[in-house]
RNA sequence: CGCGGGUUGGAGCAGUGGUAGCUCGUCGGGCUCAUAACCCGAAGGUCGUUGGUUCGAAUCCUUCACCCGCAA
């Protein structure tokens, strides 16, 4: 079965190389456009380096439905998967291979549609998350399923971690897919839309903490938002991220009982939030490395009684 | 050549011209029922690299390397 493969980062890695592992005829990796980086070396995308140590040809379109038809017909794939590839797709295209396109989404459709779903589980403090495998349809993440794979969110797992868990699963989950459609026992189920919901991609910029919310949904939200693009606040004036903290269950007698208030032990620190105390665990100032909190107090740069976000 | 911060004993930092200091850790001793507590003492740094300015440089200028934040 000659496969395309179409995906751009780290995430898609594990779902190309399962196919390749398992036997599969993987004729070409499509992926996105090299970008500039200014600041270290400039590297190929994972999918494109990964592609190369495997002898596949790499092609890259800025835009896909215009560039890129003519090669695909050429190449006459029997079926393509698409994982976080990052273009749209146009019906032209998605009519050129035999078994249709599949895409390897990494929620359970169709909740968390969107493009940023492990993220958005962790944010809103899920317990459970999979991967689902379906045709790739126009509208973004509502083709009809054709396998799901479920898996427990772990308690104090952030978003690099349930990637690389999901990014395996979902290596697994493509494989046993094709292997269905191979002996013709694949069955498609329509999404059931009432049930669907849609979570944009997250900004940098969203990653601020608000200390006057409660210390749970602060640990949350940095689960969803580590190690990429980072949970942050302020520490005079500087930016601050919160690389790992877990809400305190223990009682902390804050000086002014201010959200956003430090108060610094000897090797940890606490922050009061609007409901509840977050114990800092590692943390990173700008233009420092991160560094575990013991160390960072070392340097006496956070002491009780100051304000973080300011 | 996108902007900026950084490189000082094991860790994190301070120190802007006169041969280095703080917190923690380490080692030894003491106190204590006990302790991540406390007390006393000790070891440990040619201050990233190159060249220069100077009577004298961690501190000023220069070369290179590496780390990081922002922006893309």
């Amino acid at each position: 079965m000659r496969v395309l493969f179409l995906g751009t980062p780290d995430f898609a890695v594990e779902a190309f190389e399962s196919l390749i592992r398992a036997g599969y005829d993987v004729i070409g990796a499509i992926t996105q456009p090299d970008r500039k980086r200014n600041r270290g070396e400039v590297t190929f995308c994972p999918v494109k380096s990964c592609a190369i140590s495997h002898g596949v040809d790499v092609y890259q379109y800025e835009s896909i439905r215009k560039e890129g038809v003519e090669d695909i017909k050429r190449l006459a794939p029997d079926v393509m998967v698409t994982c976080a590839f990052g273009q749209i797709i146009s019906q032209e295209i998605l009519d050129i291979p035999k078994y249709g396109v599949l895409n390897i989404h990494a929620s359970l459709l169709p909740k968390y549609r969107g493009s940023s779903p492990i993220q958005w589980c962790l944010i809103n403090g899920e317990k459970t998350t999979g991967i689902t495998v379906m045709r790739t349809a126009l509208a973004v993440d509502s083709g009809d399923i054709l396998l799901q794979r479920s898996m427990d969110i772990l308690p104090d797992e952030n978003a690099g971690q349930l990637f690389d868990r999901l990014s395996k699963l979902g290596g697994e989950a493509i494989v046993e897919a094709l292997r269905l459609i191979e002996d013709g026992s694949a069955v498609f189920t329509p999404q059931d839309g009432s049930k669907a919901t849609h979570y944009p991609m997250i900004r940098k910029e969203d990653g601020e903490v608000n200390w006057a919310s409660s210390a749970e949904s602060i640990f949350n939200k940095m689960r969803g938002f580590t190690p990429w693009p980072s949970a942050f606040t302020r520490l005079d004036g500087k930016l601050f991220k919160i690389l790992k903290a877990m809400p305190y269950n223990g009682e902390i007698s804050f000086e002014q009982g201010l959200a956003g208030e430090v108060y610094a032990a000897k090797n940890t620190a606490f922050v009061k939030c609007g409901k509840g105390v977050l114990q800092l665990v590692e943390v990173q100032l700008e233009g420092k490395k991160a560094l575990d909190i013991a160390s960072f107090l070392s340097g006496g740069k956070l002491k009780s009684g100051m304000i973080l976000g300011k």
